[in-house]
DNA sequence: ATACACGCCTGCTGGC
DNA sequence: TGCCAGCAGGCGTGTA
């Protein structure tokens, strides 16, 4: 399911591609994909027609398409199983294509496919972000789009991979937090861009347990977390990011391959790969939590 | 401000 | 064999 590494994988592939192409027709082919564009399908499309997509930005599992339009960004979420497909416009269609986005110079069309329809696309309005730094991550491009952020984006904040993540900050607030450490990891509006695979894998490294009280955890502790978070996240964009099943694709429909180096999502009967007890699957917060029960255990007392 | 339940969605799986 | 409940879970919204 796609979390930051998927949807940087994503990125990469269009910044490749399509940056800079000019948008020639757009058709919606399910207007459920834009539930977030206030709108409508005839709008989206007549919002998109006649620009140049100026640079592909992510910031946490949010992307967005500065537009030749100042101040308009076409902004994409994959949500749980949404693809951004860029193909040869006679390609064989997809069954699931939702939107199709049609591109000269090179000549694309845009594709986005999504099963359950949790993603959404939507154009929105650029703002100046809160701390005038760049609105998130797009290494090719720099320029008038540098310190904007999609409004509907703005309520995120950076991830650990953002040059300007301020984890002083986060751990200072997570003091203060009364739930888990794996809700407060899942909060898109502390920390972004992780999601149930990556909270698993980097609570394991960090031997902590997900139901663990974020304000009960030393700031060294916390350091070792985010150290792990760290860790995890950039050996997925590494690897492509993790695909199960065809649930998540790169730009070309390639699947990617951390799933090999999982240690704790979907391990549940499978011996820790650190000390080799069985790892345990638990139901919490309307999903699972994969833990090893040894190596991640609650702590009555202050972490150290 | 924080905390948390809920609805949105489709396709696959397992039990009967 | 066929049906259907259960499961996968990110995000915005609503409630307290």
């Amino acid at each position: 399911m796609p979390e930051l590494p998927e949807a940087e994988t994503v990125r990469t592939g269009l910044a490749k591609t399509i940056l800079n192409s000019l948008i020639e027709s757009v058709v919606v082919h399910d207007p459920r994909s834009l539930k977030r564009h206030p709108g409508g399908p005839d709008d989206f499309q007549r919002a998109l027609v006649g620009n140049r997509i100026g640079a592909v930005v992510r910031r946490g599992k949010f992307l967005w398409l500065p537009l030749s339009s100042k101040g308009f960004a076409l902004v994409a979420h994959l949500g749980m199983s949404g693809q951004i497909l860029v193909r040869s416009k006679d390609f064989e269609p997809e069954r699931q294509n939702r939107i199709s986005i049609n591109v000269a110079d090179p000549d694309f069309q845009i594709r986005f496919v999504d099963q359950r329809i949790f993603g959404s696309m939507m154009i929105d309005e650029l703002e100046p972000t809160s701390d005038l730094a760049p609105g998130g991550f797009s290494p090719e491009t720099s320029g008038a789009h540098e310190n904007l952020i999609p409004r509907s984006v703005a309520h995120i904040s950076r991830d650990p991979l953002d040059p300007f993540f301020d984890r002083a900050r986060v751990l200072s607030k997570l003091k203060l937090r009364n739930s888990s450490i794996k809700r407060a990891l899942l909060d898109q509006g502390l920390v972004s861009g992780i999601g149930n695979i990556y909270a698993d894998e980097s609570l394991w490294r960090a031997r902590l347990h997900f139901d663990q009280p974020a304000s009960s955890i030393s700031t060294r502790k916390l350091n070792e977390l985010f150290d792990s978070v760290t860790e995890v996240l950039q050996a997925a964009v590494i690897q492509g990011g993790t695909s199960f099943d065809e649930q998540y694709k790169n730009v070309n429909g390639e699947s990617g391959y951390f799933s090999q180096q999982l240690n704790a999502y979907g391990q549940a009967g499978t011996n820790c790969n650190r000390c080799g007890a069985i790892m345990k699957r638990e139901a919490w917060a309307n999903r699972g939590s994969h833990f090893c029960p040894h190596c991640q255990k609650i702590r009555k007392q202050k972490l150290k």
